[in-house]
RNA sequence: GCGAUCGUAGCUCAGUUGGUUAGAGCGCCGGUUUGUGGUACCGGAGGUCGCGGGUUCGAACCCCGUCGAUCGCCCCA
């Protein structure tokens, strides 16, 4: 592997070089994605990959471990903080505010591309990565929630994905909120010396992830940990239950997952992720890092960045994660393989080559090498038909072959016989 | 930030209890078959065994450090 010897700088620290068929699945997960995206009437937005470190303080909370540690900030020559995006939403939301886009509301977006954070990579985490996104912004009806999930369970249905469920829970209003996780904190508190230090610590700071602790000494006390259910107000509880119908109605699967939290204060109401069954072929190939989509409904962003308070619901995938749960793709079949034998008819190969490939047939072209091997090269490439082309007592010979029956053979011997006309 | 495992040709890996010029497969380059031919045969290039130090008569192998990778913890927008 990487060598230290010789002056080639090495790659950056969690990126990557994706390629061979981890970057057929990539490509194959954003195609997908379009794809439903504009089923779904979803309209494509391009988003800059940098923002001012403000964008990304303001909306996740200045006091995160998030903003202190995990972002990639840096000043530019002007002295000003700029952070390389480690989400979508927040641009989008500045977007929103500052180019006027109420007036599309309810605007319903989707974009793809490289996301930014400063963690120790590992399985299916990395400093650069891609996700896939998907907004409503506008739009406080339950409606916009369940469209938006049946969007991200069609995607997933569409990719051939298995083992994987939608869990979803409540935050409730800001009111319920408060008054759960009040509760939560006194719930823990009482028995604070027999949590794990981990959650200890997060008493304090951050108490709703005692919740989803994967340490024993925690999980005793979260059965039976103070339910969201029990501090919904009525509009919040009436919210949830048009969303789990409207899901119901729309045949998307789902389960309650009373432990799900998000760790930012402007989430409201709906929260959700779907993740892999235990034990599922799907939980294996991912490691611990295994929520394949995950978002929520954050009425409360658009405030802390400026903005008119605001209804959104939103969610992101990680491309990487999801290309882990398809499968390998292979690169699509080439239509023509065409071997030059001699090196005294390489235009007559190019010239081939144009006209084939300007009809519309893929083809590659192998005029390099020992001329002896150039038929074994060609014939190792996987193509439809192999196109040899020699000299044989001074006369250019083209020679094909195909599998019986293959309908561009005929279509390139055409092409061949109309070639220098 | 913490922990575990790993680091030998372009790639995937062998390398026995430390013992002479470090191997294989694939890939690459060249050659053989006077040949309408993909899977054969022969040959070649390519490694200061991540880097630095130590132990030893002798280290790819043992010890320390360092860099890098992988996986996990923390965190997870």
């Amino acid at each position: 592997m990487a060598k230290t010897s010789g002056k080639t700088p090495q790659a950056i620290r969690g990126t990557q070089d994706i390629f061979g068929p981890d970057a057929e699945s990539f490509a194959h997960v954003v195609e997908t994605f379009e794809r439903v995206r504009r089923l779904y009437r979803f309209r494509r937005v391009e988003m800059p990959v940098f923002e001012k470190t403000e964008v990304f303080a303001r909306s996740i909370g200045e006091t995160t471990d998030i903003v202190s540690k995990e972002m990639y900030s840096f000043e530019d020559r002007g002295g000003e903080s700029l952070t390389l995006r480690p989400e979508f939403t927040a641009g989008i939301a500045r977007a929103w505010i500052t180019n006027g886009w109420k007036q599309h509301a309810p605007l319903k977006v989707a974009t793809h591309g490289p996301l930014f954070r400063y963690e120790r990579p590992q399985k299916g985490r990395y400093r650069q990565f891609h996700q896939i996104d998907a907004e409503i912004i506008g739009a406080a009806e339950p409606q916009a929630d369940v469209e938006l999930l049946a969007m991200a369970d069609q995607l997933l249905r569409e990719l051939g994905i298995e083992g994987v469920t939608l869990q979803l829970n409540t935050l409730g209003d800001a009111d319920s909120r408060e008054a759960w996780r009040a509760a939560l904190v006194e719930h823990f508190r009482a028995v604070k010396g027999e949590l794990s230090e981990d959650s200890q610590e997060r008493l304090e700071r951050n108490p709703l992830r005692i919740l989803d602790s994967k340490d024993p000494r925690d999980r005793r006390f979260v059965a039976d940990a103070p339910k969201i259910d029990s501090f919904l107000s009525d509009e919040a509880q009436a919210f949830f239950g048009q969303v789990t119908d409207g899901l119901d109605a729309a045949g998307v699967k789902w389960r309650r997952a009373e432990s799900l939290v998000r760790g930012l204060d402007y989430y409201r109401h709906t929260a959700f992720e779907f993740v892999p069954d235990e034990g599922s072929a799907a939980a294996a190939a991912l490691g611990s890092q295994s929520t394949v989509l995950g978002g929520g409904r954050y009425d409360g962003l658009m405030e802390s960045l400026g903005g008119a308070a605001t209804p959104a619901v939103g969610w992101a995938a990680g491309i990487e994660r999801l290309a882990m749960l398809v499968g390998e793709k292979q690169p699509e079949i080439a239509d023509v393989s065409i071997a030059v034998e001699t090196d005294a008819l390489l235009n007559t190969g190019i010239a081939a080559s144009t006209a084939i490939r300007t009809a519309g047939l893929s083809a590659e072209i192998v005029a390099t090498g020992s001329p002896r091997k150039r038929y074994d090269k060609a014939a190792k490439i996987n193509a439809r038909v192999l196109l040899s082309i020699s000299a044989k007592d001074g006369e250019t010979v083209f020679n094909l072959k195909s599998a019986p029956g293959v309908e561009e053979y005929d279509r390139v011997r055409d092409i061949l016989e109309n070639l220098g006309k």
